[in-house]
DNA sequence: GTGAAAGCGCTAACAC
DNA sequence: GTGTTAGCGCTTTCAC
């Protein structure tokens, strides 16, 4: 067990002064002579004193620690996003705590209480893909804590949140097919409760109108981001006869594991089958073909996110929505 | 800014008894009557009172947090490391507080500050790859918190590590690509200073021993583990005439660079050069050939870390060092 | 069976 | 210019 750091106590004692002279002198307080104020400087860098934010936090009420809440930590898209929120926290000399919800509603309700037990100071969100009720966030709000949505958001009216153009994403890329010649094109959607996963089928479908091309039930597939069930459910479309000429997949780990299918039953990207993910620029470079994929700006998203929080530990703030842009970037597998 | 959480004295004011038997009652002291028992305990659910962790805290010397340093978080590697770590911290009741070094030696010594300032319990660290003196760990001995080293380690005698067997991998790894029929064995090697490059490169050497090849002065190439600087090495040592049979790539990053130049330069693997990198299954089964490769059990080497740290926190604890197991995944870079 | 009081480390209002 | 005091939320010893 650590014996006790170093305390204002400790250092008033060995000096014969007063605990708040102490207090004071390390706050350059003009109240406090030059020279106390120098010997006690001395003693507390000499004896490595730093002040403990319990104490600290507990008369200011304030833990200077910020919650986040994903879905999982271990893909590139939540760590990167992760690592944009750490580097503002930073700045603002707070700390992040982060807690994973494993795609599970019930443990994002379970993360929601230990980090308002835990006295956070404000909440960044990222809905598991399978939250399709809300009234969990009401807690938050009783307790008036400021929360910031990112990605997969819901109660917009209420909480600020961090988003891309998935609609004009998922619109361009369409664009981008037909102008590369595909007049078959299919979407791997997500569940439709989830705004992200609405935003690109809708931009799919809008994207097909400005094309001229027909939206009909063979046009979109709906998986539930689910690993195994993406699997069959693509194998099941691959193996029928009439193969789409492009398909537009709603996100990166649908993508992969389309790009696995289509390399085992021999089928060639971008020959046979053009494709966009949306997925980060490390994997997408990765694998062969390169993927043209649509990218988010994650480390932007994070700190967007984490700005907007501290913008709204200010009681005067108004929520807001901030928009980033996505970009296709263009590689080999849309290039017939 | 939030309104004051429920306090032990709200509750005691509303019910008109006092402070301490209000918090007897919550934790069914035998003292308090079974009547003001209940009440007290109904009007907390009621009124949902949670306890204040930092007066807990401030009172029992402990913050229940425990630092996490990583090089990065974004690396698939640390990231699910992390998420090893987080599984048994919350069985603990304990909170994870990460902070990256971003590979810099200056930004490691500025994180044990912080986290010490903020005084975590216990410290789970994997140095950066600057990392070549170690004085700044005297400070977290000083403060007596136990720290727990994974994977990049040093001070072995006096902290304790959970690494993985990487002379026995690399040794294996020569013995494969032998079997195979390569002959011409190059290892990528990291800086000497750190014990994965330099356990790997010995284990290396000691395969080529066992197969009855030399090693000489081009069998090994090092890199710093920057991609730009890896890239042109790898670049410069490809364009010569003469190429290896087979490469061991000291790590995931390495052999992705490695990878995408082979590509650029139309080497085919494993015709032309056979292939085996230290990396994870998603990316070596994500790229194509699919990647002959010694995975880590990443997981695993976080619940190891922390369940030892918290065997640390027994004061009578002594230093120990774990080693698990990779394992030589064998997929189609290797395979003539 | 319950309450009062001290104390964890710190700050700030109020003495003097 | 410096000290005293109260109080942040909680537990625990000591009174009654």
């Amino acid at each position: 067990m650590p014996e006790r750091p170093i305390s204002l106590k400790d250092l008033a004692r060995e000096l014969n002064v007063s605990i708040s002279t102490v207090s004071r002198a390390l706050k350059n307080h003009p109240d406090i002579s030059k020279e106390v104020t120098e010997r006690v400087q001395a003693l507390a860098s000499e004896l490595r004193y730093k002040p403990n934010p319990l104490a600290l936090g507990l008369l200011k009420q304030q833990t200077r620690a910020i919650g986040i809440i994903v879905p999982d930590i271990v893909t590139f898209f939540y760590s990167s996003i992760i690592s944009g929120i750490e580097s503002v926290a930073r700045e603002f000399g707070y700390y992040i705590v982060i807690a994973s919800s494993n795609e599970s509603l019930q443990k994002e309700c379970e993360n929601i209480e230990n980090l308002l037990a835990l006295r956070v100071e404000g909440l960044i969100v990222c809905i598991s893909r399978e939250t399709n009720s809300y009234e969990h966030f009401d807690k938050v709000k009783d307790n008036k804590i400021p929360l910031v949505f990112f990605d997969r958001v819901c109660r917009q009216s209420e909480f600020s949140s961090v988003t891309v153009n998935n609609f004009e994403a998922a619109r361009k890329a369409v664009c981008h097919f037909y102008e590369m010649g595909a007049r078959r094109i299919v979407h791997f959607a997500g569940p439709q409760y989830l705004n992200i996963a609405k935003e690109r089928l809708d931009g799919f479908k809008q994207g097909l109108a400005d094309c001229g091309l027909p939206f009909n039930e063979e046009s979109a597939l709906f998986v539930n981001l689910e690993k195994q069930h993406t699997q069959n459910l693509i194998r099941g479309i691959l193996e029928k006869k009439k193969l789409p000429d492009a398909i537009l997949a709603v996100n990166d780990s649908v993508v992969f594991v389309l790009m696995k299918e289509l390399r085992r039953l021999k089928i060639n990207i971008p020959k046979d089958i053009a494709l966009i993910g949306f997925a980060d620029d490390f994997h997408a470079t990765l694998v062969e073909p390169e993927l043209t994929s649509i990218e988010h700006p994650t480390f932007e998203i994070g700190e967007e996110a984490a700005k907007l929080l501290f913008e709204s530990l200010n009681p005067k703030f108004n929520v807001k929505q901030v928009v980033l842009d996505t970009k296709l970037v263009i590689r080999a597998s849309t290039l017939k």
